[in-house]
DNA sequence: CAGTAG
DNA sequence: GGGCCTTACTG
DNA sequence: GCCC
């Protein structure tokens, strides 16, 4: 079996090398690494005989600013430029908020943004330097300026506005966002308990409900330990269904975050001896239930034979945690790689390294990194393509020529 | 299909 | 001017 | 909001 989430502990020795709580996930990747090198032996030169991208290669490569592609972040050291970030952070609060199309675009281009400047070392102080940050641009660079000159930034002030501060906090019920968020305050909506009495006329959901009965719990992140205890019950109980089960914790515990916003988990098995882990979420989701584990279903998979499925709902540490939000993730054995990349993240990684991908020909998801896709002019897919590589990380990465990132080097913070 | 989520 | 990740579920 |  294999486990990702306990290990050796890390050593507390020295002062200034406190040893990264992360030492158990090198174990894995390690291991992943090894198997690696001994099916498919890696050189410097082999970028250039990765299998040639079937259809429209880059001329010129990837142009820059592929998240993906950067160097990893600098580890807990105090950012010059965390009190730009922290009001960025304000900004990309109320773009979060709005309704329209573009606003989702200048939330991921903030990100861009945030995620530079968190990488950056030196402070910065003039507009130059605000422009040379990736995603950066004229406008960006004259608020990181206001920052700097002021403190404040006047957009935030003239957008904090009480609409905003509900829609906010309306958002924050799980299954619903801006559109209903906004919706219920032009009905007059102002508070969680005008929600819950206005239940039946803005025909509250069923996820909505749930997500409104535990928000304050599911509001708050979920410590690093709670979320490791829970991972353990989980895996001895699908140990005892199958003793050969692999449950991996993936998500922000696998990138070595303190805290957690939910709880990711994959669940397959090595299908060598010829029994796959068909019909196991099924039967591993009745045991949490019996135990007080899961509490409420949010997203039950469809089919329960099916090898690849993907369950979301809500549970505790027994018996009385706090709410949490548990996925669990099932996937057939050979493509753990590829959904270890998908169920870790970050977000931003993720859409970096999936642009990448098709910037190259590709095309990567949950599944694989496949090769030969068909698209229409505007890049939609087509159709599939055929499979490239799936098992492991590195595999999918040096396809892609992406140099290997840790998980906890896959956040932008 | 729109909306939400990961 | 048009893309900015990709897939799946819910109602 | 940025980038091609």
């Amino acid at each position: 079996m294999t486990l990702v989430g306990e290990g050796r502990q890390p050593q507390h020795g020295g002062t200034e090398t406190v040893k990264d709580p992360l030492v158990e996930l090198y174990d894995e990747a390690a291991a992943e690494l090894e198997k690696e090198q001994s099916s498919l032996i890696i050189t410097d030169e082999s970028q250039d005989k990765i299998p040639e991208a079937p259809t429209s290669q880059l001329e010129k490569g990837p142009a820059k600013g592929f998240a993906c592609l950067a160097p990893p972040q600098e580890e807990s050291t105090q950012n010059p430029n965390q009190y730009i970030i922290d009001k960025l952070k304000e900004l990309r609060s109320i773009y979060e908020s709005k309704q329209g199309d573009t606003d989702t675009f200048k939330v991921f281009n903030l990100n861009k943004v945030i995620g530079d400047l968190s990488r950056v070392k030196h402070k910065i102080t003039t507009r130059a330097q605000a422009l040379k940050l990736q995603g950066s641009g004229a406008k960006t660079a004259d608020k990181i300026m206001e920052i700097i000159a002021t403190g404040e930034l006047q957009r935030i002030q003239a957008e904090d506005t009480e609409e905003y501060r509900v829609c906010k906090l309306f958002a924050g019920i799980y299954d619903v966002g801006a559109k209903r968020a906004h919706q219920w305050y032009g009905m007059g909506l102002r508070t969680l308990e005008d929600v819950e009495k206005h239940k039946e006329e803005i025909r509250l959901t069923r996820n909505q409900s749930i997500g409104l009965k535990y928000y304050n719990d599911l509001q708050e992140r979920i410590p690093r330990a709670e979320a490791s205890a829970i991972f353990d019950k989980i895996r001895e109980t699908a140990m005892t269904l199958d003793g050969n089960a692999t449950v991996y914790i993936m998500g922000s515990y696998r990138r070595g975050e303190q805290t957690c916003g939910d709880i990711d988990l994959l669940l397959t098995r090595d299908p060598t001896d010829g029994i796959t882990h068909a019909g196991m979420l099924h039967k591993l989701l009745d045991r949490l239930h019996e135990q007080g584990i899961l509490t409420d279903d949010l997203v039950i998979p469809p089919d329960n034979r099916a090898l690849e499925q993907k369950y979301m709902g809500v549970g505790r540490l027994p018996p009385d945690g706090k709410m949490r939000r548990i996925d669990i993730l099932a996937i057939p054995y050979d493509q753990k790689g590829a959904a270890l990349i998908y169920f870790t993240g970050d977000d931003l990684f993720n859409r970096s390294i999936r642009l990448l991908a098709r910037k190259k020909g590709y095309s990567l998801n949950q599944r694989g990194l496949y090769g030969g896709v068909g698209r229409d002019t505007k890049g939609k897919k087509l159709s599939e393509g055929t499979i490239i590589a799936s098992k492991t990380e590195k595999e999918i990465f040096d396809v892609l020529g992406v140099p290997w990132r840790e998980p906890h080097e896959r956040r932008r913070k």
